[in-house]
RNA sequence: GCCGAGAUGGCGGAACUGGUAUACGCGCUGGUCUCAAAAACCAGUGAUCGCAAGAUCGUGAGGGUUCGAUUCCCUCUCUCGGCACCA
């Protein structure tokens, strides 16, 4: 690069004040327009930004000033997810207060945002948790509480030892927290849910109309939410007159039901043992079982161990009186905590019944094996077959038994169709300090009772002490927990916990419509004008978590009807992570790299260049410091190039020559592929790659192209193409270069080139001769050769001659204007 | 175990809908400039054989379809990610 380190600088800011001066990215509802809503997740402030953020808002960059230029009336805000622990854990250390520290740290990472010429509309910035923002939280909590779906229950819950709060299922990670890693416990305790199940339906039917989503999000969605379709199968118990009833996915193998199992912490297990001689020795089991800590079951195959209870149930399709057991291999969270065995043809079953010598019958025939006897049997059979021993259903297809059976149990009361999901409700409460209150007063006389609507935001109260042990700091601010109830006007309490951090971030691409409306959540006519965010853009460690809050928030719009679509999001891309020496780039790894310093020494474009060039945006990205000095001398030479051979041109160009015709084509070619490149599926490493050959091109021609035969307005016409097709790339450099040409500013709004068809005709084209399927030479053809003159052409060709000598000819293919095949007898 | 993504030179990665495998960049080698170095620029760079022309091999492994396969089909191996005693 020519340009000084401070050059650079200088360019940089110079055009960054100049974006701000002019507002350049500033827009408003245009209804005359085609909009474009390009969103990334927002960040956390946590006071530097890291090159994982470099990446993510680069990329979207891309995106947001290419659809600008294309004429897209684009809206791309930025804001700050800023409630959260991180604050407040700071706050202890430091002794200061986390609404300072978190405020300070905005201005910090917006000051660094800036150096990095994002194309954001910074008249929408928000903050989380300013009053303005999360007094909305407590409307829509409170919309949800009177729709029943916003509700407090006593369970157990995980519990985080180390962040001194409770967690929602997602955000437990194989069994630990996801901010901190430490081992989740389960808790028994009262908490605020928000019912996320009831959409468990319509979160699952609407990916499919999420075509514009990456499969592996879909999948781990899918998978999250956890639709088993089957039987709930009521067995009668005859000792306790209870129904007990359990869940199956195959009903079809209920003839083959030799005993049943109970979670050790199934409610029936008491009542079916007490006063029993087995009493004792149950309980004992229980008492082992449930001081296994939760984590030894990821451990692999260890052995299922259980306990006779001394009952039995009769298996109501044909009366048998089989044992019931308890073990620990059955969970209460999951279906009914009770499941009928069939040790033919589950393996867990068969391990257990094996192990207990349990009695098995064998009702699906393996077609594989279909004289095996029950002794002989290693493992359970899975697989499809016959019925057998299966009473009116012997002989059929277990698939059609499968159906069939289920009918006839539910038309005989044994049982009922039904679905089970593992989505679970979303634990909202923290005791936590920095979050949103929960908007409700506990009052003795009349109850859980919600804020008005008309008295919101109920406010979090400052400089409160936080010691981050013995519950939510809010227990102790007296003037804030005591207050008088809304119904009756008597003493009364407020809640003191807050709200998880992810209720915040479930709606914020809606409050962007209007960021700073002080009278709605956000103008419904902006949000039907902007909505649905045309492209979102952010990390794969929010598949579930985010994603799927946000999905559940926009469903729940929907039905309030403040919106009218389903799905929030029409496009994602979920970037690869940013490693260096193999692994993830992560504070606790000190492996990172600061993009600060990298700024200071190659400036921000020269960043964004190789970011965007290293891979694709999908693919994780190996740091590499000698790749950056290529994306440097890169923009040297475009540099160059309008600094040596962008010139006034001589005379007016006349009729184009073959080296003029050839540059045009060359041109075109690479507005019609980095435009496709874009466009289709994120390309943007090969966009790069297409602009670098254009490069090359120009390079070839000498600083007097007009001696060589190649019109110099030409020449500018491609330099000028190269700059504006570089410019949502590289901007900072691509204005400067803009206004040296001469061009009034800013590029950022010149019109995005429009591929000449014509010009990317040829009228010679190299054929490529193959003989059986093997490159045997090249031939310059006129374009569009009939295949006659084509064959007299290819037999012409001294060297296929050679490889065809004595060889007679069985096929002769054509691709036209690229490739013939001759194949050969033998 | 189930689901999803993937495997191409020394490295990051290209190859549209089956048609020249390795574009572009990094690195490396040689050269120009220089007292020297850096920077910059020029040339070369998949492997093997060959002075050369060229030939043969080559996209995780093995089969198949095809005039032709990195691309489609089958079987398998490995890597990454999610879920998981889920009934």
């Amino acid at each position: 690069m020519p340009y000084t380190t401070d050059e650079i600088e200088r360019i940089e800011a110079k055009w960054q004040a100049y974006w701000h001066k002019h507002k350049t990215f500033h827009v408003q509802v245009d209804p005359t327009q085609n909009k474009y809503y390009v969103l990334e997740m927002f960040p956390y402030p946590s006071g530097k930004i890291h090159m994982g953020h470099v990446r993510n808002y680069t990329i979207a960059d891309v995106i947001a000033r290419f659809k600008l230029m294309q004429g897209f009336h684009v809206l791309h805000p930025i804001g700050f997810d800023a409630f959260g622990q991180p604050a407040e854990n700071a706050a202890i250390k430091n002794k200061t207060d986390p609404a300072a520290w978190t405020y300070q740290c905005i201005d910090q990472m917006r000051a660094e945002l800036k150096r990095m010429g994002f194309s954001y509309d910074w008249d929408r910035e928000l903050a989380t948790c300013d009053k303005d923002y999360y007094r909305w939280n407590q409307w829509i909590f409170l919309k949800m509480f009177e729709r029943g779906l916003a509700y407090r229950k006593t369970s157990s819950v995980n519990w985080c030892p180390s962040c001194q709060t409770t967690l929602a299922n997602e955000e437990v990670i194989q069994e630990t927290c996801w901010r901190c890693q430490t081992p989740v416990a389960q808790k028994e305790l009262e908490q605020w849910y928000l019912k996320i199940t009831h959409y468990s339906e319509a979160l699952l039917d609407d990916l499919k109309q999420l075509e514009n989503w990456p499969a592996r999000v879909i999948a781990m969605q899918e998978n999250w939410i956890g639709k088993s379709y089957g039987v709930e199968i009521h067995f009668p118990v005859p000792k306790t007159k209870d129904i007990l009833k359990v869940f199956t996915t195959r009903p079809d193998t209920i003839f083959g039901a030799t005993y049943v199992v109970l979670a050790p912490d199934h409610p029936l297990v008491d009542q079916l043992i007490f006063g029993t001689p087995t009493e004792k020795s149950v309980r004992e089991f229980i008492k082992k079982i449930s001081t296994r800590p939760k984590s030894a079951r990821l451990a692999g195959d260890f052995k299922k161990e259980g306990i006779f209870t001394g009952e039995f149930a009769l298996n109501p399709v044909n009366q048998e009186s089989i044992p019931i057991w308890i073990a620990d291999y059955v969970l209460m969270e999951y279906g009914t905590g009770a499941i009928m065995a069939v040790p033919t043809h589950d393996e867990r079953d068969f391990l257990f019944a094996r192990e207990h010598q349990l009695p098995m019958r064998m009702v699906i025939q393996d077609p594989q094996n279909p004289k095996i006897k029950v002794e002989d049997l290693g493992a359970a059979y899975e697989g499809e077959g016959i019925q057998i021993n299966s009473g009116a259903f012997t002989g059929l297809p277990n698939t059609e038994g499968k159906r069939k059976i289920a009918e006839w149990m539910e038309k005989e009361g044994m049982g009922r169709v039904t679905t089970h999901w593992r989505l679970r409700d979303w634990l909202i409460s923290r005791q936590r300090y920095w979050g949103t209150p929960i908007p409700i007063i506990y009052c003795p006389a009349c109850g859980t009772v919600p804020v008005p609507l008309d008295r919101l935001p109920v406010e979090l109260p400052a400089h409160v002490t936080i010691i981050g042990e013995g519950g939510s700091p809010l227990n102790h601010v007296a003037a804030f927990v005591n207050t008088h109830c809304p119904k009756c006007g008597g003493p009364a309490r407020r809640e003191t916990d807050t709200m998880a951090t992810f209720f915040d971030s479930s709606w914020y691409f809606l409050r962007f419509c209007s960021a700073h409306d002080s009278q709605e959540i956000f103008d419904r006519q902006e949000g039907a004008y902007w909505m649905t965010v045309d492209q979102y853009i952010g990390g794969i460690e929010h598949a579930i978590l985010h994603l799927l809050y946000s999905r559940f928030f926009t469903k729940f719009f929907q039905d309030l009807g403040l919106v009218n679509f389903s799905e929030p999001f029409n496009r994602l891309l979920t970037q690869g992570m940013v490693l260096k020496d193999g692994e993830v780039m992560s504070k606790s790894r000190g492996n990172t790299v600061d993009p600060d310093s990298v700024i200071e020494k190659f400036g921000a474009d020269t960043l964004r260049l190789f970011i965007l060039f290293a891979a694709p945006p999908q693919d994780q990205l190996e740091w590499n410091e000698a790749a950056m000095e290529g994306a440097w001398r890169f923009l040297g030479r475009v540099h160059n190039l309008v600094e040596k051979k962008y010139r006034t041109p001589a005379k007016e160009h006349g009729p184009l020559l073959a080296p003029d015709q050839e540059l045009e084509r060359e041109r075109n070619l690479a507005i019609k592929e980095v435009t496709e490149d874009i466009t289709r599926n994120y390309k943007l490493n090969t966009a790069i790659s297409r602009m670098m050959i254009l490069t090359n091109k120009l390079e070839k021609y000498s600083s007097s192209s007009e001696a060589e035969g190649v019109h110099q307005s030409l020449v500018n016409a491609a330099i000028r193409t190269l700059v504006i097709l570089l410019a949502p790339f590289v901007p900072h450099l691509c204005e400067e270069l803009w206004e040296k040409m001469g061009e009034p500013p800013s590029i950022s709004k010149t019109p995005w080139p429009t591929v000449d068809e014509k010009a990317l005709s040829t009228e010679h084209a190299q054929i490529v001769v193959q003989v059986n399927g093997k490159l045997r030479g090249k031939i310059q053809v006129i374009s569009n050769l009939p295949e006659e003159e084509l064959r007299m052409a290819v037999f012409a060709d001294e060297k296929i001659r050679t490889h065809l000598d004595g060889k007679s000819i069985a096929k002769f293919i054509v691709v036209p204007n690229k490739l013939v095949n001759i194949v050969t007898n033998h």
